[in-house]
DNA sequence: GTAAAATATCTTGTATACTAGTTATACAAA
DNA sequence: TTTGTATAACTAGTATACAAGATATTTTAC
């Protein structure tokens, strides 16, 4: 375009550069922190649990100005957490007239947990492959550290070192940025979970899929350690019927997309 | 939380309620096309793009005051739209310093196109499994629109066809979603394919390639429709040390993530 | 002439005022 | 009582003003 900042011999006449922004970013910049306080960050990480833990339902509204006030912030950093919950399609918008935490759509879900298991496949096949000692070992701390917390019943804490556990192993396979896809994938796949969590029993099932993934992780073999890892991420597909019935206006059922 | 709109009981006192948002977002709603022309989604589409066709080249600076004055418009719109984009790791922003196009990161760049693969396989082989006839149909259609692109050498519009083609085949599995999923991370690869697109006879490459997949997938063979899309998705790894050699500060070795 | 400090000016972050559109409510008429 | 309409209040989108920090330039000391 016409910005044109560094292209231009701008060493002939020194005084008159209306000071062009010619500091790119540098790679060994010290300053490459970037947002680490900012409001809106807190903001949008306290909305987006709220809506992940259904203490924000499906439906429910959510107001700029209580959450304005709840702060003691201005509507601008408000509105740019609202805008990247809606986003992710956590939240709809309606131009003028309010915004409401999203339902659960069915149909995404169900794709959402087929893109997961494709991605994990990838990931646990990779580790397989090429993990090192040290990962495993980390990864066998972190299994235990969930047998600990499923005997003390620690639900929240258990949640945590799940999530470490499969970021563990992509870490182990060298992808990093997948494990980030993951996660955001998780997000939708994850109101559903909560709902569907507080079964009896699930702690430990959990924790002996995990060690069963790791047994074939360690042995080197891959195929082993795949059918593992999918047939606990199959547990996901618990049939939505029965909790439809329990939340029916919790989910969504149509496609019916906001924005192209 | 505290907002409660309409779980309390709100029809003993009929005057008094201040007009709380009881209105969820309803299923078939009629207003529900949202966002359709609002200023920050045209300055985001605009700025992507020409992100994306390395017209804004990486390490550029992006100044919320000249994108104002272009469109005739204040910061607020402009404002969002960079932090859309700086979202999805296209731009940087130096808090109080300044907005730059970001460069290429290798290492996401690699792991993005393991992603594409993992979802895209996913995709061809359920194609392949409930794919209907008008859907096939539809996909070579495509395929012969591509080949007539190719011979005028009109490369956009090929391009659009190349995505048609991708964006069919997960249709044709019933994962609209995916194929979201797929595109955003298609928006990081994007760059470097356009860098490496111009090469010659490429187009035609492209057209034989898609057709073969689209034969697998009419046969029903579902490993051979995915062995010849991971055939097609594999010219993506082009060596990326020569390009580095052309355009050396467009890529990013190391990792340096700066958003936690 | 060199280097360090001071200053000017740019940048993004935030707050607030205003605009335009939507929904609920009140009210009137049938 | 029901239905249509007017109005009032609330919503998100936008514009603008101000604050805080960073970089480039200028100035000053030596």
């Amino acid at each position: 375009m016409d910005v044109s900042p560094d292209n231009m011999p701008d060493n002939d006449v020194k005084t008159r550069k209306p000071r062009a922004p010619n500091s790119p970013p540098i790679s060994g910049r010290a300053t490459a922190t970037g947002r680490a306080a900012r409001n809106s960050e807190i903001v949008y990480r306290d909305l987006r649990d709220d809506i992940m833990n259904v203490a924000l339902a499906p439906g429910a509204p959510i107001l700029e100005k209580e959450v304005t006030e709840r702060y003691g912030i201005s509507r601008t950093p408000v509105r740019e957490a609202i805008l990247r919950l809606a986003e992710e399609r956590l939240v709809n918008v309606f131009p003028k007239s309010g915004t409401f935490v999203s339902r659960i759509p069915v149909s995404e879900l169900r794709e959402a947990i087929v893109a997961r298991k494709a991605l994990e496949e990838v990931c646990v096949r990779e580790a397989t492959a090429k993990a090192s000692k040290s990962r495993l070992m980390e990864l066998r701390a972190i299994v235990q550290r969930e047998q600990e917390l499923a005997e003390n019943g620690d639900e929240h804490a258990f949640h945590d070192a799940d999530n470490a556990f499969h970021s563990g192993i992509a870490a182990a396979a060298g992808y990093p940025g997948i494990w980030t896809m993951i996660e955001k994938i998780r997000i939708q796949v994850e109101r559903y979970r909560r709902l569907t969590l507080p079964q009896k029993g699930r702690m430990q099932l959990v924790v002996s899929e995990h060690s069963a993934v790791l047994d074939a992780i360690e042995t080197g073999d891959g195929d082993a350690a795949v059918a593992a890892m999918m047939s606990h991420l199959n547990k996901l597909q618990i049939d939505i019927g029965t909790f439809q019935e329990l939340w029916p206006d919790y989910f969504l059922f149509d496609e019916q997309r906001t924005q192209p």
